[in-house]
DNA sequence: ATTATCTATAGATCTATAGATAATGC
DNA sequence: ATTATCTATAGATCTATAGATAATGC
């Protein structure tokens, strides 16, 4: 394919398992092991070596590129929701677009990222390591992603009744395309193109529109082909 | 209070940190720690000693009741599902239940489970330990509660696509209940009688109901005092 | 000289078992 | 005699560090 394609400079020792194969850098082969490890046997279960090994190193060569086991985990949370908040925020400050169109797209977005992006990474948003302090920057990025959810619920709904409700509305509705994907998942044999819109129409339900409004907001997805 | 209360035969060595003033059989102590611990800080990194030692014994006298650490885990999950699983065949069973109100009822009482019961143990479902052997009972269970669910969402729905679709919108349905006390346990603030309803009120939205049918359906809480 | 990797291992766990002990029950 | 608990520990990890080594780059 096109694009950038020399990864690995030759220099350092050799790996004992022989030259990797990848296009992928010795960092990047580690994060996709870790991804794949993490989702499929859970963060504790997985082994730094099982890590490494995976990524074709032994075991205390990750260390060059991670100084702890809990970087791997923080460096793929953030890699997962900081493209759906720059997402978010762009639908945002787009002042000709329908809220419920805006809701829509990311949460389609959103699901894809979580389902089809690599790996269930989402699960791995409610392990209890996450509340530590190594990971107080993902969930602030989690946190402001959750206040675009918010804003465009709060711009759709009818909004019957004050704030203290538009905040259970928001967490319920992330819970869903969070927890929906994960459910989702069950079955091996769905893909994030029919999941992810799936989800998105979930989201809209959820947040009161009528078939109608949601026939309407997935043309959206035709005609804005700038985002 | 009133009921059962003489828990503890004082047969057997006392315990080296003093006898227990719970009400609670040892085996239960046993559970209640373990449901603590689990969900706060997650199954694997919770020690077979921090579970026995929160109950008060020493870390290998819970052994005598469990013979394996995933024991306590597979016995927490199978009571987490099982009553809603026997309530919801309850509410299937009666032919004058309106689907819509029997899917309320069923979504309020498993969120209240999975929120206020004790812990978030809704969360552990996707803990990969719970694909093993031991599982297989609980995993029948869940996936029994998730028919329930199907069918009700089934007699609901407008059905307008065939049964691959109901499939898809069932599982993002558990997705919803699981996912969204998850995420509501987010402010600790909240209540399970503040979030269960709206965890109930949020699953008729997402299988397509009106404002209208939600509150008539609210109303078959007051009505059907037999369950 | 710099770099990426390796080998070896210290130190700190953690689960589960073996066998002793201190109560009550008969 | 039975029971619930205890103490002690074997065996198996697992993370992270220390220091060596085999490449390229200059």
């Amino acid at each position: 394919m096109s694009g950038t394609a020399f990864p690995r400079p030759r220099v350092g020792r050799p790996r004992a398992a022989g030259p990797s194969s990848s296009e992928l850098s010795a960092r990047e082969q580690l994060l996709a092991a870790a991804a794949a490890l993490f989702t499929r046997n859970g963060y504790a279960a997985t082994t730094t070596r099982a890590v490494a090994e995976l990524a074709g190193l032994r075991q205390a060569s990750m260390y060059h590129y991670f100084a702890h086991k809990e970087d791997l985990l923080a460096t793929l949370l953030e890699g997962t929701v900081a493209p759906s908040l720059a997402f978010g925020r762009r639908l945002l400050a787009d002042p000709g677009l329908d809220p419920a169109a805006a809701l829509w797209l990311l949460a389609r977005y959103d699901a894809e990222l979580l389902f089809g992006g690599l790996y269930n990474l989402g699960a791995l948003y409610q392990l209890p390591e996450v509340r530590g302090e190594r990971f107080t920057d993902f969930r602030r990025t989690r946190a402001e992603l959750r206040g675009v959810y918010g804003e465009l619920l709060g711009r759709l709904a009818p909004a019957p009744d004050p704030a203290s409700d538009l905040e259970l509305r928001t967490d319920l509705l992330l819970g869903l395309v969070e927890g929906g994907v994960a459910a989702a998942r069950e079955d091996p044999a769905r893909t994030g193109a029919e999941v992810a819109p799936a989800v998105a129409d979930a989201a809209l339900r959820l947040a009161g529109c009528g078939a109608g409004r949601i026939a309407l907001a997935r043309t959206a997805d035709l005609a804005g082909a700038s985002r």
